[in-house]
RNA sequence: GUGACCAUGGUGCAACGGUUAGCACAGCGGGUUGUGGUCCCGUUAAUGAGGGUUCGAUUCCCUCUGGUCACC
């Protein structure tokens, strides 16, 4: 493997734990915020100001890497990292939460979190109308020209190996939350096959993960966590829905975490509120990459230590605090909640770029947080 | 001074002699958890004033007020 996990520290009080990933491209403490970097940029940000903003550790996405600029175009430039500069350890998602998200997702405007007021319009039995789902991979539609792209497990990890992460993951189908009992055990025996395809085509020496499956029903995700957990994989993503509530999805991840082996890290795929995360580390998560603090920012959201913030509500015109008092980023410290307010109602770029940086400054702090909480025993 | 044209939410436009006057932006509220890079949903808000024709006028006619353009 080409990336070693080291335990520094179990919490006796839950199933945290504190370490260190080693990656080729340099050390990421753990537990650790994952920034998204779907298409090789975290959006808005320069890579320094990414890294002024505390995040050591990037993903990238495979079907937009692959729609774009294409896999092979990123191994000629000597690799992902290389290719955009970035001086630090990287992951790609496998591309199966497309098979989601342009998918289901795309045509019914749902996130993979099911909230209740969608569900009704939706029959059960809906059929995404951008691809096919078929036993070898899956039928795209390229929301960029119209072209059907082929992508099953054995092509995510070529064009894995072709963009060359540190960390990849198998290509898994993320079912949509509204997805039945029987529909869901399809998806997940399916996802078990393919995580096999993946392990099998592999040929470099990147750190495969694994990804758990098994949506809404928790006996599924014991038995994915147990049948996944079991294959020889670098570690494990935990990917899909978690059920209703945030009570629920620490249940959930308990469940998967259980049976998963304890020396190997543990990726929770795509979750991240600020109130998720004490809570999903609590629960052993060791990485999680959330677009919240990325995407919230661009579209006028400020997290901060006393809630969030609409900066592009015309009150703040007047107001000349920071964003958050309490918060000491290069924003905070530079530019006030009006000066904010105005670039953002002038869809001046430059709001994005600030609220990002604050964002996840605010995010990775919190996460800081909660390490040196482990580290005093606290949580 | 004369003539023409115009006057519709905060702004820019649309509509028709007939029940709830349409759209965009702005405003306000909400949403957006493995990102399709400024998005999605909801909502507030208007026929310049006065008279006339008509069953009925935002629409047709007159006057006034205001504006634009042309001419003297």
């Amino acid at each position: 493997m080409a990336i070693a996990f080291t335990i520094a520290k179990k919490s006796k009080k839950s199933r945290a734990r504190m370490g260190v990933i080693s990656t080729p491209h340099g050390d990421v403490e753990t537990p650790a915020l994952v920034t998204v970097a779907t298409q090789a940029a975290v959006k808005a940000l320069t890579n320094d100001q990414a890294a002024a903003a505390g995040s050591k550790l990037l993903i990238a996405n495979t079907l937009h890497l692959h729609l774009k600029p294409g896999g092979t175009i990123v191994k000629n430039a000597g690799g992902l990292q290389e290719f955009m500069a970035w001086n630090g350890p990287m992951m790609t998602d496998s591309g199966g939460f497309q098979v989601f998200s342009l998918g289901f997702g795309r045509d019914f405007g749902m996130g993979k979190i099911l909230k209740e007021k969608s569900k009704a319009k939706i029959g059960a039995r809906a059929k995404p109308k951008l691809l096919t789902i078929g036993e070898d991979g899956v039928l795209f539609t390229s929301y960029l020209d119209g072209k059907k792209i082929f992508m099953g497990p054995k092509d995510s990890i070529r064009i894995q190996e072709a963009i060359g992460a540190d960390i990849i993951f198998a290509f898994d189908e993320c079912t949509s939350p509204i997805a039945d009992r029987a529909y869901t055990i399809a998806a997940m025996e399916r996802t078990h096959r393919w995580a096999k395809v993946c392990l099998d085509a592999q040929r470099t020496k990147q750190a495969l993960f694994g990804i758990v499956q098994g949506g809404k029903f928790l006996d599924l995700r014991r038995q994915s966590a147990k049948i996944i957990g079991a294959m020889p994989f670098a570690g494990f993503g935990i990917g899909g829905e978690f059920g209703a509530d945030k009570r629920t999805m620490s249940v959930m991840i308990r469940a998967v975490v259980n049976e998963l082996p304890d020396e190997k890290p543990r990726h929770l795929l795509g979750i991240g509120h600020p109130e998720d995360i004490r809570r999903i580390i609590k629960e052993g998560i060791d990485t999680f990459d959330c677009t919240v603090p990325t995407h919230y920012a661009r579209h006028g959201t400020a997290f901060t230590s006393r809630g969030r913030i609409e900066i592009g509500k015309a009150g703040y015109y007047k107001d000349r605090k920071p964003l958050d008092p309490a918060c000491e980023c290069p924003v905070c410290t530079e530019h006030s909640r009006a000066y904010l307010c105005h670039l953002f109602r002038a869809k001046e770029m430059t709001a994005g770029t600030l609220l990002t940086m604050h964002n996840l400054h605010f995010f990775n702090g919190l996460v800081v947080q909660v390490r040196n909480e482990i580290r005093r025993g606290k949580v």
